[in-house]
RNA sequence: GGGGAAGUGGCGGAAUCGGUAGACGCAUCGGACUUAAAAUCCGAAGGGCCGUAGGCCCGUGGGGGUUCGAGUCCCCCCUUCCCUACCA
């Protein structure tokens, strides 16, 4: 037996092994090997876009941490689902694809395959019979039968919407997925354009995706973020009659119908359908030229942090309905301004200069009145500035001294009263736009009739599948590049054979992750998307670990989904995701030189400790692993150079799984040498024995313990303790610190009984899983370590009877003795005075402070 | 502008409750082994001061506070990172 540790032939023989044994398969209900009586615990990572520049060692980081969870989980005897698949269909691919030509299908596959190679290179102890792109049609096929469930329950529409056109890109894109004018892939500019498309009423759930944020167990930052997402708004709608124009309103939304006397001016979006109505002849050139630099050229601007108000005056006038038509008061002036927008609320607004800071700037800039009606609690209300702060209303005849939380109420009761307005809850949140002018995506499974009517394809016809293209460029016009497949689009209906048109557009790259952790639960089944059973079974995913970059979209998106699924009847929670964690990102050291131009990597000279390049020493500082710095680190590599345990062990001994840290490479060797003197703990190198004879042979009874053996236990118990610890914040830095700490504190080495050495390969094993099952084999084992028990903590041994009491005086240690824990308050007392005897000499103790266990402070004068 | 997270040695980080700051690892230095080196093993080490044993002072971004005692709690400020951006 070789009897050198050697990673590279100890990972790839027990890798072969899992996949021989498929030891990681969870078996589903009605399986042979199920058993209902365990458990069930379903972790899951976020699952990968399997791009072409294959994984860095950033990417496993939450799955290393994952699989942890999942080794631990099932010593503890649940049956744990663990899966892994790929998100593929998408963008990146597509454009890839038109540079080389080569089909997307085509350069899926491949990536897909690296990402393959590298998960199990890793040794993550996924379920990889429940592995599948989405990209396939015995995934799409479900993906499109979800969507005809929305499309039934008339949660899909088309409608003609403006929307963000990326012309570099040749689509439409989400408001997400543009940033500041600026497509967030690729950094194309975007302009708004009116087209078809089809759109999600996920807004119809929004009140159910704010509440039902109670009831998961989510970082609390995420659950901000989603509520912010949504942003429910209470407030009302106010309908101002318009001067000069009969029966002609302009409705305004606003949270504070409190402040309705202090209107001074209107203000609609410059896409507000009333504006070509109410503009006069003598503006109507100002107001065109306006509206038309917002719609084509100020996509920049209007978002841009230049917030300099700009707007034109229409040359109406509105009419507020709290005043007598005849006030000069009632008056106000419209304008159209691009600070409004017209996606939310009404698209219009009733301006209080006083107490809202936008129309106050907009007021200042135009020299518009500025009509204080709210004061502070306790003071008067000041002519000049704004506040936004409640207060009391003044000024305002129907709710005058009241509390604005008073005034709310009562002012939208008034308008209530009178017809002009009614209380409103608006959402910052929109319908999601769903279809994208694009190739490699879901097509829409759904029929254009003759006479303009729709009709989705029935069920047993899914999937409708993507055509083969040679040329899927998107068309100059932009038109989708499905319609150039004019085979595939003309087609008959397959129930009446009516001739009918095929959608053309298809799905965005979110819409295969909305419930792709229900496939996993049944991932091969072709006769639903998954079965009842499996799903009554697996419930949801228990453990959800991730990126914050998904803490909105995916998760809000997939979360809309679950909430259909569930009003279908087709699955039994109503949140698809219990417990979100979030992994920190992982930074790299990078090197500035003294003008303060970052150094790539491969040009820095190591001197010690000081950086350097051509001479100059460089400060180190911490950025992003970029290609241009030459600092991303392939796992592979370390792989190959330390081991794949040596690897999985670094990236937790890092520091906390939810901090961001800097890649090191030169703290890689040091766990390394960890497992090196595990390894030498068990094996003699020299020898040929599978271990130490000291391990061939079985021990006495735990509590037969005494001298080192006793004390081992001790070290044991206490490592055994931190590393549960660790699983309740995985901080997995502590339990692999805890485990070094054992091997420092186990000495003799002939102390160790073979018990103690099963136990702690037993705790190592979720971390160094390869290792671990060679030593486990080599202590006689013939089962996979993965199924063996996970080791308890053994209370009794935690308990010492002696420590070290400090002894302070004035707060600060003046002396150490040992105590007995049994000690009594008086007792430890006596012990501290006597340790700091010659330095309490002459100084008058005024009051002491006994901490059982610990301390003791003599507070002197 | 708004929201969130964080700031501890040369570096990554540790410190359930307010109770020995710096565990564990890296880098560094010293010793053992070796012809030598590597590897390994043993040991030192926050900074400053007092010739030493030992002791004293300072020290968790800065400044105040509460407390016998603060990395931890409260107030103010600074810095970094992430998210967000006129949402009426």
């Amino acid at each position: 037996m070789k009897n050198v540790y050697d990673p590279q032939e100890i990972e790839a023989r027990w890798q072969g092994f899992w996949e021989e044994h498929r030891t990681f398969r969870a078996p589903n209900p009605g399986e042979p090997d199920f058993d209902a009586d365990q458990p069930k615990y379903y972790v899951l990572d976020m699952f990968p876009y399997p791009s072409g520049a294959g994984l860095h060692v950033g990417h496993p980081m939450g799955y290393i941490g994952s699989d942890i969870v999942t080794r631990k989980k099932r010593m503890e005897g649940f049956n744990v689902l663990h899966p892994m698949g790929y998100d593929a269909f998408g963008l990146p691919a597509e454009q890839y694809a038109i540079q080389t030509g080569q089909h997307p299908a085509k350069t899926t596959e491949v990536n897909v395959a690296t990402y393959r190679r590298q998960l199990k290179l890793i040794g993550l102890s996924y379920d990889w019979s429940r592995e599948f792109a989405t990209s396939t049609p015995d995934y799409y096929r479900w993906t499109q039968w979800i969507f005809a469930r929305l499309y039934d329950r008339g949660l899909a529409y088309q409608t003609e919407v403006p929307v963000w056109w990326c012309e570099g890109l040749k689509t439409v894109l989400s408001n997400e997925e543009v940033i500041g004018g600026r497509s967030e892939r690729g950094d194309h500019p975007c302009v708004r354009r009116p087209l078809k498309q089809w759109m999600l009423k996920i807004t119809a759930y929004a009140d159910r995706l704010l509440d039902d944020l109670g009831d998961v167990d989510w970082p609390e930052s995420v659950k901000t973020m989603q509520r912010e997402w949504i942003g429910r708004s209470e407030g009302a709608e106010i309908e101002f009659a318009i001067a000069d124009h009969e029966g002609e309103t302009l409705k305004v939304f606003t949270t504070r119908p409190d402040t309705l006397y202090g209107a001074t001016f209107m203000v609609v979006a410059p896409e507000h359908p009333l504006v070509a109505a109410l503009v006069t002849d003598e503006q109507s050139k100002e107001v065109e030229a306006y509206v038309q630099g917002a719609a084509v050229k100020s996509d920049l601007e209007r978002t841009d942090l230049a917030k300099d108000k700009t707007g034109v005056f229409l040359g109406a006038y509105g009419l507020n309905p709290m005043l007598d038509a005849g006030d000069p008061e009632a008056r106000v002036p419209i304008y159209v301004a691009d600070y409004v927008l017209m996606g939310y609320g009404t698209g219009a607004i009733m301006a209080v200069p006083a107490h809202d800071e936008r129309d106050f700037e907009y007021a200042q800039k135009f020299g518009l009145p500025i009509r204080p009606v709210v004061r502070p609690v306790d003071g008067d209300a000041s002519s000049e500035g704004c506040t936004s702060n409640d207060g009391v209303s003044v000024n305002s005849p129907a709710w005058d001294g009241m509390p604005t939380e008073k005034a709310k109420p009562r002012s939208i009761a008034v308008l209530e009263k009178r017809g002009c307005g009614a209380g409103k809850t608006t959402y910052r949140l929109r319908d999601w736009l769903f279809s994208r002018q694009r190739y490699w995506g879901e097509p829409f499974p759904v029929l254009h009739h003759a006479d303009g009517s729709t009709s989705r394809v029935p069920d047993e016809a899914l999937p409708v599948e993507l055509p083969e293209m040679q040329d899927f460029a998107p068309p100059e016009d932009g038109s989708p590049p499905l319609s150039k497949a004019t085979d595939w689009v003309n087609t008959t209906h397959p129930s009446t054979d009516e001739p009918v048109l095929r959608d053309t557009d298809t799905m965005p790259g979110w819409a295969g992750s909305c419930w792709y952790y229900l496939r996993f639960m049944d991932a091969h089944n072709d006769q639903e998307p998954f079965s009842h059973d499996a799903v009554r079974y697996w419930q949801n995913v228990d453990l959800y670990i991730g990126g914050t970059e998904h803490a909105v979209l995916h998760l809000l998106y997939a979360r809309f989904w679950h909430k259909v699924l569930y009003d279908e009847g087709l699955v039994p929670t109503k949140e698809p995701f219990q417990k979100l964690f979030n992994q920190g990102m992982l930074t790299a050291y990078a090197y500035k030189d003294p003008t303060g131009r970052l150094v790539p990597v491969d040009e820095v000279e190591f001197d010690g400790d000081t950086a350097k390049s051509g001479g100059q020493e460089l400060e180190q500082v911490i950025a992003k692993m970029s290609k241009s710095l030459r600092n991303v680190v392939n796992p592979d590599e370390v792989c190959k150079e330390y081991g794949v345990d040596t690897f999985r062990l670094y990236e937790m001994f890092m520091g906390p799984l939810s901090d961001s840290k800097p890649w090191n490479p030169r703290d890689v060797p040091g766990c390394r040498r960890f497992l090196d003197r595990v390894w030498r703990i068990f094996v003699d190198e020299d020898g040929t024995d599978p271990v130490r004879p000291q391990f061939a042979q079985a021990d006495a009874p735990p509590s037969a313990l005494e001298g080192d053996t006793l004390e081992v236990e001790r070290a044991l118990n206490r490592c055994l303790k931190r590393v549960d610890d660790a699983f309740k914040h995985f901080n997995f830095n502590t339990a692999i610190a805890a485990f070094m700490s054992f091997l420092n504190e186990a000495k003799p080495r002939e102390a160790i009984t073979r018990d103690q050495a099963e136990r702690f390969v037993r705790a190592l094993s979720p971390f160094a899983p390869h290792v671990s099952e060679e030593l486990w084999s080599r202590l006689g084992h013939d089962e996979s370590v993965a199924r063996a028990p996970w080791p308890e903590v053994r209370e009794e041994f935690l308990v010492e009877d002696q420590f070290e009491l400090v002894v302070q005086i004035l707060g600060k240690v003046r002396g150490r003795a040992q105590a007995s824990k049994e000690a009594s308050k008086d007792d430890l007392e006596e012990i501290a005075r006597a340790a700091v005897a010659e330095k309490l000499d002459g100084r008058e103790i005024v009051k002491t402070i006994v901490v059982p266990g610990r301390l003791v402070n003599f507070v002197v004068k």
